[in-house]
DNA sequence: CCTATTTGACCCAG
DNA sequence: CTGGGTCAAATAGG
């Protein structure tokens, strides 16, 4: 059974928790592939872009930078705070993006500094990456057979700044997400999925995350996030109803650690009953495989009380959005 | 025709 | 050698 997923009114994708898999089936092609050849030139285009250099600017300057950066955002924090007695869903809009810009250029300031990060506060996830401290090979691709089979051939990920999230819902955390991959991970009951930022090519986004799912009944998944996003198709804040949801408050999304200074800013809860809902199946529904869970993109909403922190240079900016007033359409 | 998903192949780090 | 991360062909479906 395949599930189509939809996007929703927000042209946001749906974060496909894989449907049960297909049997794979090998088959001559009978039509040319035109994708393949856009995705490696839309590849060569990503590499080329790593590799430009971070302009000349002292670890200090950034640093200063990131201090103005940060201190701007708290502002606009406490302008956010001002205008919750008479705001308008256009000014939290407004507010929204802004902050979220900041962040985003928080991230983005601290991630080109990971290998003089600032102040140290960027740390491998202990989970996977914390011992891969290599350099990506610069070509990674000097597969031995000559032909053009490229698969098995990328840019391992650099130990790069992660955080995780536990929570017994999924959170759709306003970016669209394409699935990329599944394997099943040792000693772990449910496979891990794989997940890249749909907007990879066309924006050139590294953002990565693996979703994990670590128990059932209740369920349990992990979602760790890797690189932040660069793209510009974050979910509009007036899409995002911050509302408080009506899951059980025990399955609050935990957030599990900020191994980078710019933990995302995007755990905006929604409210489920405005995204549309996807196809939900129970992990063992009919299958019986050893498999994931298959549930909606909707499925990733996390709770209102959900707690959003931010660890910047060592410094915890509160993103809790508990005394906000709900968004309105 | 297009985009998304599935899944085996492939590569790298340990 | 093995496990984990990624690629990309094959496939599904609008």
């Amino acid at each position: 059974m395949k599930t189509r997923y939809s996007y929703n009114n927000y042209n946001i994708n749906t974060i496909g928790w894989p449907s049960l898999p297909q049997p794979h089936k090998k088959r001559a092609r009978e039509v040319s592939y035109p994708k393949s050849k856009r995705k490696k030139e839309h590849r060569q285009r990503d590499i080329d872009i790593m590799d430009c250099s971070w302009p000349d600017t002292t670890p200090f300057d950034r640093r200063k930078a990131a201090d103005e950066l940060l201190r701007g955002r708290e502002l606009a924090q406490q302008l956010r705070a001002y205008l919750q007695i008479s705001s308008t869903p256009a000014s939290q809009d407004l507010l929204t993006r802004i902050l979220s810009s900041f962040s985003k250029t928080l991230s983005i300031l601290n991630h080109r500094c990971d290998s003089d990060d600032i102040n140290g506060s960027i740390v491998d996830s202990p989970e996977d990456h914390g011992s891969r401290k290599s350099e990506e090979s610069g070509d990674s691709c000097k597969s031995s057979t000559p032909n053009n089979d490229r698969r098995g051939c990328y840019k391992r990920r650099k130990s790069c700044q992660s955080w995780a999230r536990e929570s017994c819902d999924l959170v759709d955390d306003g970016h669209a997400w394409r699935k990329y991959g599944q394997k099943t991970i040792l000693n772990a009951k449910y496979p891990r999925n794989y997940y890249r930022c749909t907007h990879k090519y066309d924006q050139t986004c590294q953002a990565t995350k693996q979703v994990q799912r670590l128990q059932d009944n209740p369920p349990k998944f992990r979602t760790t996030y890797y690189g932040n996003h660069t793209c510009s198709n974050f979910l509009k804040a007036s899409d995002i109803v911050l509302g408080s949801s009506n899951f059980d408050d025990s399955c609050s999304g935990v957030l599990l650690s900020f191994d980078t200074t710019a933990a995302p800013n995007f755990f905006l809860p929604h409210d489920p009953t405005l995204v549309k809902k996807e196809e939900v199946v129970t992990p063992d529904a009919g299958s019986g495989r050893d498999d994931e869970a298959v549930c909606s993109p909707s499925d990733y909403m996390s709770t209102a009380d959900d707690h959003l922190s931010e660890v910047f240079m060592g410094s915890v900016v509160d993103f809790e959005d508990d005394d906000l007033p709900p968004f309105h359409f």
